[in-house]
DNA sequence: CTCTACTACTTAGCGCTACTATGTACTTGT
DNA sequence: ACAAGTACATAGTAGCGCTAAGTAGTAGAG
């Protein structure tokens, strides 16, 4: 499972970043309710902090009615192409996926 | 791609081996031929090096026309159980993703 | 008969990503 | 005062695919 996730999970945050901003808290809470209930806070806060230097994300700090401030994330322009290109990708390995489980390929 | 292939790509070789016994070459080959262009030979050898390891494939080495004998892997029944899991756990993030892919979660 | 190309396998070192573990900080309820 | 929930941060580790370079066998071109 871990290293299936690799390389998908950051899709995965792009995707749920493109349907509206999130912060990390919430992000973790939206995988666990899906059922990804092993994926770390730590995992999504480090994700988030790499996204966000490779500029595919903005951000706004947003106070909280608890707790500490909030990191908001939302996708920019760059980040929308780069999920583009992630389901690209996922739909080429997907589709050959789907063809070797039923019945192989030759 | 690369990061994305990381896990999927030990269960796309036990699926190929599921369907017939082949050695590492005739496995990249395969791979090439359904679009897999960049996997390098050494991927492919390394991981069969760590699945015979793993105790999942049987292993007989049987001499070719052309070339060095080839080693000539198949799956053995712990091999066909990883392989099941494999698909589990692919069914289970691929149903997550194709959801996410039409129209979030929420 | 040497050289190239194809077949076939091996392995050391690297980079990236998710996980582990631990810590900080703010708010609310007991 | 203390626990629990909210919210973020980060150093260190492990696993896997990639890079790169090598060995070895066969066949055909020149």
């Amino acid at each position: 499972m871990t290293e299936m996730l690799k390389g998908t999970l950051e899709g995965i945050v792009l995707a749920i970043l493109a349907t509206q901003p999130a912060y990390g808290y919430e992000i973790t809470a939206q995988l666990r309710a899906q059922g990804f209930d092993d994926i770390a806070e730590g995992t999504v806060y480090a994700l988030l902090v790499r996204i966000e230097r490779n500029g595919t994300v903005d951000v706004v700090k947003v106070p909280s009615e608890k707790g500490p401030p909030r990191k908001v994330y939302s996708l920019n322009p760059q980040g929308r192409e780069q999920l583009e290109e992630f389901w690209r990708t996922w739909g080429f390995v997907a589709e050959r996926l789907e063809k070797l489980r039923r019945g192989g390929w030759q």
